[in-house]
Order: C-alpha cells, then sequence, then structure tokens
DNA sequence: CTCTTCTATGAAAACGTTTTCAGAAGTCTT
DNA sequence: AAGACTTCTGAAAACGTTTTCATAGAAGAG
C-alpha cells in the first residue's frame, strides 16, 4: 500500500537516489536545495524509512536481544523495563525472550538473535550454561553483557562485562544482624544453588558465621531446585523437625510467600516465635503484617547498568575498560526479626 | 567473520543459488542428490540463513510488537510471557515496548514497529488514545489484537479483534456478595476511569447496586490518576470522613497495597472494622493476613487468546471471524470479607 | 514419432537501503 | 593560467535472500 520508497522520493524531488539518502542521513556534502527539495517531498509523501533494508546493508540492526528466564517474574520485568528505556534514547530497540531457564531455549534465541543481526546481548542464563553455551555466545563477536551471572568454564571469565549485585555482601549483613539479635538457628531457603545469586548468598551466610565465630552446626541450608511453592511444604518440614529454625532467611518473592503461609498453618507468630527476613523487596513484604525485614537493591539500576555498558561496546568505545559494575545491597529494617524465644535457645 | 551466505553453500555444493535456496525451504522442484548435496554442504560450512536479507525479500520480518504500558507490572508480564511463548511456537519473535500509556511513546513504537514491517500487533494503548491514534494504528494493513481496551472512537469499533476480560461481571459479582453481607457504603478505588478496565468495574459495580435495589448514595467512587501509592493517603481520608464505608474494592495490586497499609495505620482491623476485597488476585492478596478476598482471571488466557487471534489473521484465516475472545472473572472468596458492624451500620 | 506436460535447474531480477566511485563544477594557491 | 583541493552529484555496486523466468531434458499421450 504505502510503500513510498526512496526512490519516490528522489524522483518527486527531482534527484538522485544517492542525494537522498544522503540528505535524509544528514551526510556531508549536500547543497542547501537538494537538502530543502528532499525534506519537502519526503514528508508531502510520507516517506518512512525501511529499517530492514537499511539494517541488510548497514549490517546493524539496531536491536538488542535479552534472554532472561521470565518476564512475568517482575524482579526480571524491572531489569528489563529500565534497560528498554536507556536503549530506546539510544536508538536501540530490546528484545526480550524468556526461556525459563532452558539451555535449549536459550541457545535458539541466542540464534534467533544472531540470525537477525542483533547488535548486541543482554544475557542472564540458567544454571544449565556451559563451557559451549558461553563460548557459542560470544561466537560472532557480537557485544554480550552478562546480568547477574558468572560465566564459569567461558574463557577469559573476567573478560566479560556484567553489572553484578553484591548478594554476599548482603546476605552477610543479614546474617550477622540475625546472629546479633541472638539467633544461633537460621535455615536459609533457596532456590538453584547453582546459579551465581543463591551461590553468592549462600556463601555470605557461611562467611557471616565464620566470621562472627558462632558454632555453624546451627546454620541450615535448604535448596531445592523447584522453586515455585516448594517453600511452603519444606518450611512446614523444617518448622516441625528436630532443631527447629528460630529464624528463616527467604530467597525471593515465592519463597518468602510460602514461608508465610506455613508459619500460619502452623500458628506460629512472626517475629515472636520465628524471624523473617526476605531476600528482595517487593509489595509483599512492606505491606505484609507484620512488615517483612528485607535485603533490597535496584532493579533499575541492574538494568541501567547493563544497558549503559552494553552501549558503551556498542560505540566502540572500550573507554577506561571498567567492564564489570557492582551494586549494592542494603538491609531494610522491619518489623519481621526479633530476639528468639529463650526456650528455643536451649539448644 | 562467519558470515557464510547462502552463496558459499552454492560454490561447495557445486550447485546454482536459486537451487540452494530451494533445498534449504523445502521448496518443490528439488532432486535427492541435489537436496543432499546443499544440506551436506550447509551443514559442514555452519550455514546460518540471515533473517534479515529473507525478510526484506518476503516482506514479513516473522516479528510481532506488543504495546504495553509497562512490563515489569507482573499483571503485563504475565500476558506477554504467554503471547511470547505461543507466538514463539509459530515461529514469531516478540517484541515489547513499555510505553507508561503516554501516546507519543506508542506512537513511536507503532512507528518503529512498522518501519522494521513487524507482521502484527498486539495493543494495550493508555486512555491517551484516541480516533487518529487508532487510525493510524490500523494504517497499512498490519493485523493488530487489542487487549482488554475499547477501540473507542476508531472507525469500525467492533471489527478490531480483541481479547476482552469480563471486569464487568467480575465487579458485579463482587459488589452483590457484599451487599449480600449487608454491607451499604462500598467504596471503589480505582485509578484510571477512562479506561476499558476501571470504566466495566465502575458500571458492573453500579449495576450491582441498581439490581438489588439497594439504595446507590452508598457507593463511592474514588478515582485518581496517579495510581502509585495514592492509595494509601486516599483511603486514610475515606475511612476518615464522614460517611466512613465498611467495605473497599480495590483495584490493582498498587492499590491494594496501599488501602492495606492505611487500615493498619488506623489500627482498623480486616475484616472486622472493614471488608477489603482485591481486584486481581496476587501473592499479596493470597498470603496477606487475614487472606483477602479477589477476583481473579487468568492472564496466561490473556496473553494466549491474543496470540492465536493474532495467528488466526496472520495465516489469512479469518475463520468464521470469532474475533473476540470474552474471559471471566471468578471471585475467590477469603477471609477479608465479613458483614459489618452494627455500629457502622446506623446511616 | 510428435506434441504436450511435468520436473529440475541456473541466470537474473527483485526487495530498499547505504556506500563507493568517478566525474563535474567551483575555489584557492602558486 | 595551471594545478590542487574542495564541494557536490548520479551511476552503480553492494547487502543476502527469495522468486520469476527461461530452458533443457524426461516422461506421458495421441
Amino acid at each position: 500500500m504505502a510503500a513510498v520508497t526512496i526512490r519516490d522520493v528522489a524522483l518527486a524531488a527531482g534527484v538522485s537516489l544517492s542525494s537522498v539518502s544522503r540528505a535524509l542521513n544528514g551526510g556531508k556534502y549536500v547543497s542547501a536545495r537538494v537538502a530543502h527539495d528532499v525534506a519537502q517531498a519526503a514528508t508531502r509523501l510520507g516517506y518512512k524509512p525501511d529499517f530492514l533494508a537499511r539494517s541488510l546493508r548497514t549490517r546493524s540492526s539496531g536491536m538488542v536481544g535479552c534472554l532472561v528466564s521470565d518476564v512475568s517474574n517482575p524482579l526480571n520485568g524491572s531489569i528489563v523495563r529500565a534497560a528498554e528505556a536507556h536503549l530506546r534514547d539510544a536508538g536501540y530497540m530490546l528484545v526480550v525472550a524468556s526461556t525459563a531457564n532452558d539451555p535449549t531455549r536459550e541457545r535458539a534465541a541466542a540464534d534467533e538473535f544472531k540470525g537477525r543481526r542483533f547488535d548486541g546481548m543482554l544475557v542472564a542464563p540458567g544454571s544449565g550454561a556451559n563451557d559451549s553455551m558461553w563460548r557459542e555466545l560470544a561466537l560472532g563477536g557480537t557485544p554480550v553483557v552478562v546480568l547477574d551471572r558468572d560465566p564459569i568454564g567461558a574463557r577469559d571469565d573476567s573478560r566479560w562485562p556484567a553489572v553484578l549485585v553484591d548478594h554476599h555482601g548482603g546476605a552477610k549483613a543479614a546474617t550477622r544482624y540475625l546472629l546479633g539479635l541472638g539467633h544461633r538457628r537460621i535455615a536459609l531457603l533457596t532456590a538453584d544453588a547453582r546459579m551465581r545469586p543463591s551461590r553468592e548468598r549462600i556463601a555470605g551466610f557461611q562467611e557471616a558465621y565464620a566470621e562472627t565465630g558462632v558454632d555453624p552446626s546451627g546454620a541450615q541450608l535448604c535448596i531445592q531446585s523447584t522453586p515455585m511453592d516448594f517453600a511452603q511444604g519444606d518450611t512446614v518440614a523444617l518448622l516441625r523437625g528436630e532443631r527447629r529454625p528460630t529464624a528463616i532467611i527467604a530467597l525471593g518473592t515465592r519463597i518468602l510467600a510460602g514461608v508465610l503461609r506455613a508459619a500460619r498453618n502452623l500458628d506460629l507468630s512472626v517475629p515472636r516465635d520465628l524471624s523473617v527476613l526476605s531476600v528482595g523487596d517487593t509489595d509483599l513484604a512492606s505491606v505484609h503484617a507484620p512488615a517483612i525485614t528485607a535485603l533490597r537493591w535496584s532493579l533499575e539500576d541492574v538494568g541501567r547498568a547493563a544497558a549503559e555498558l552494553l552501549l558503551q561496546r556498542l560505540r566502540g568505545d572500550f573507554g577506561g575498560g571498567q567492564s564489570r559494575a557492582l551494586l549494592e545491597v542494603d538491609l531494610v529494617l522491619r518489623e519481621s526479626c526479633a530476639p528468639p524465644l529463650l526456650r528455643s535457645v536451649q539448644l
């Protein structure tokens, strides 16, 4: 229908194809007359450039891909939105693919991105990512920025630009806080321990025990790979068990929900009978009664930093080489943590 | 680098360009020998087709755009994810743009989609969408499916394929339920009344009053256009006011959070002093103590139905013409609603 | 045996841009 | 006045596909 091409504009303006292209792209070497005529003809005809053709010729699509487990998870959604906003300002379009952490789908999506000549990628692979996966990603020279993951097994681990969240420091601070309140038996509930965030948190958790000199035998790790609603059942089992924890650190929204449900079912009052600390601050955490003490970091910053890092590469400006960003994690004190009851302390 | 093109494959297989294209696309008229040689050469060279070039020639990009206010809102995120999954299965790639309901950005995104020759679009414009906006969308003949919006002012209102949620029926059922419990002063808190979901809910709300013959003077509408955290302040004002409502219907997660916060601040017990009903079921609603009675509908179904409707158009199969889907809304009874205290009933 | 229909193939024309190249003017510099 | 730049311009060559077209041979019909 519309299909008004650069050729039509050239015809209307009475100049050549190349002149139109130059005029429209503000190139050098174009006379005032031509510039004016072309501009006029273009608007009169309602010319809209065809990005596809342009991309084919320039070998750059103006698109950036994003590999993420699931957009409907607000954690990812916020990151994506922030990244999208910044990339759009720079003239890029962000395409996100939800891969459910499935390596097959990650590979497929990455391939499609490359087939469409995407200019860059933001990736947060699942735990299935291995050596060859990373190698494949790097193949073809498309700039890649890693979102809170470790390119384990990839050559030049440290060379990958990445934006990382200081989960280690956060978890350590949270654990120290609970230890300081007098808790000794603290349980850490986490989903996939093979991925960076969980791994770092576990390390921080253990380091807090070590550094404060508290007997680490009270530290309990509860790890499961299906994240959805396992937490509720798990928490019940945990709380009914022999060495019942007096505090729980719940990693993620879904797990926090499970923990809170379990506590209610067992008629345990938070924080009297059980202290709860959420990793990640959500509406659920802040509105719940009692309000849940939480570790918080800025998802917007993650998205923004990732976009910045990528844009830097895209400009070919590897400037100074600050290729990784480490974002800090804050402990937001609220009402869900208190010293343990004495009877629970009686080892 | 890689840049292995169809020409290289042709050379390696000792056949012509066109034969390779035919062989690879499983076209008719290709001999067994050629098919074999080409396949072998292609895999040996690691040939990956260039979608850009293909798109340019075939005039179809294999991409579908999605206009939505904000991906980081889990309501939208879930829809997007479901749509993405179904479109991917059909060979399409979904690109979402967060427009913050800003008409300018909606227009810009739609233009970019068209400039990139997107094959179709899923759109949920904000309240700023007017006649010309809809007309522009329809321009160029790109198939468009509307997500829970009314193309008001657009020519052929009813001709737009759309997937709609029965907010009207849902709100009516919720209101009847509260009226049945004995509530007379019910407040409806909503954000942007100009958009379909809110508009339909308000209509259902009022219709419930009318149909049950209850004096509608107790019905209170509280409408505000900035959705974020206005609800808390508004709720406080409402509950301190002269004709304090005994029940609140809160539209959306953020508003629910605000209402619950306000209730806590005023030391009002739910549901004893105040019944709360959430429109939209979230973790917050189900985990909160007490658990919040909520209207629920399937976001996955919205995304899936939209994808189906669009795919139907893309196949050129306007089959039977069932061009709109109406999804039902359920009332999930939980603990946050109870009959009002007598003293509040004393008009 | 001839006339038609089918199958298989390669050459070449698209698709809509940007970019290279060569040349035509004009403007300096000597 | 002759070269040496500079500024502008259009023709044509890319970019990597798919698709049309013409042609050649094979197979089938009469």
